[in-house]
DNA sequence: CGTCTATTTGAATGTACTCAAAAGCGGTGG
DNA sequence: CCACCGCTTTTGAGTACATTCAAATAGACG
């Protein structure tokens, strides 16, 4: 039997750390929800309570705070077969402080809290699935946490386009500097700079 | 069986999330190995690699880089109940660009990278503690990070003092600055600006 | 095409760093 | 037990990195 792009991108995410027979892929695959969500709408607001996580199968978000003056602070960007959602509201059901904004029309599978607890009763190995996937996720915070009180904007936005060079060019320059932790208006200087530099 | 004081703090840790048998318990502990450690001695030295995840059951060790100027970035502080390790290296084997280092006489239980991979193998449902200690480790450095980019030193100084009030009093100011981000001469300064406001 | 938002540029300001020097504190040896 | 040594903390002056506010220009989208 065939399965959808969709869900051959997410077997395959899944593949990369454990095998499924497919019996459980398609088990695994009938606790997920399809989304779509269009440009400037959210997934999550400020206040709700995350019921799922999400794997991205196109398109392109990003998750951020807001502060007091209004300003925001992005904590990822999300596209092609990444995971996303608010992690801390997702395990203990409190409301987000968190905002996830899709920045391209884009296309989701959704696994509620309670479908993720059944996966893990059902078919047991996606706890290695998962543990390896957080393992991995851990090491890119605690490697940016690093940056962050080590480096300048500048090496950071360095570190950035290395690192990202597949979400550089589909965000704005205003969302990467709530990303780096600059001001819009700091980053654009930090572009010209490079720029001078490069032309001597 | 009576089991000694340091395997009671980390079977207890593991059963936050796990149940165990006693032959489990037994399984798991046999396949630990117990270290102590002096203040100011290196549990991983930059250039290592990391072929332990460690857990503390007495004193208190910090996570940091260097940078090329010979100043360190401390990523995070272990205590008792912690678990801590330089994550990339160990998954990957590749040498570790972190030193932990002790900053009291430190006791430890530490597990292989093959004791790791076999205690999966034995007693699966450790992977749903590692995946569960993994996403909690997850959610505290995306905080972290969040604060890192929409905070003042301030503000991160009173965040620390506020989540984690058994740390601060145990080590050095200077060291709280390598984590917070900020010189020793500025923690110094920020320090004295909040009392000279706390007298007003 | 027009409107709204993003980006650039510049001046003034604030936050945090560097370097230097003094004061405080803690551990160690005599 | 005291004195000394080394490291940590404090203080201050000068500098660099990054922000704020304002205004002009460029770009994106309906």
């Amino acid at each position: 039997m065939e399965l959808k792009d969709s869900h051959n991108l997410i077997i395959n995410n899944v593949r990369r750390f454990i095998e499924l027979t497919d019996l459980e892929k398609h088990r695994f695959i009938s606790l997920l929800k399809e989304i779509t969500i269009k440009r400037k709408n959210f997934l999550l607001q400020e206040g709700d309570v995350a019921k799922y996580e999400y794997f991205i199968t196109k398109g392109c978000l990003k998750n951020y705070t807001l502060d007091e003056s209004g300003t925001q602070h992005i904590s990822m960007f999300g596209i092609e077969n990444y995971w996303t959602t608010d992690m801390a509201s997702f395990i203990s059901n409190e409301p987000s402080r968190f905002f996830i904004e899709a920045l391209e029309d884009t296309e989701l599978l959704a696994i509620s809290r309670t479908n993720y607890e059944l996966l893990f009763k059902e078919i047991p190995k996606f706890e290695r699935f998962y543990r390896i996937l957080y393992q991995r996720s851990l090491m890119s915070y605690i490697r940016r946490t690093n940056h962050g009180i080590s480096l300048t904007a500048e090496e950071r936005y360095f570190r950035f386009k290395e690192q990202y060079p597949q979400i550089i060019n589909r965000i704005k320059q205003k969302d990467l500097a709530a990303y780096i932790g600059v001001t819009p208006e700091f980053m654009s200087m930090i572009k010209s700079k490079i720029k001078k530099k490069s032309e001597t």
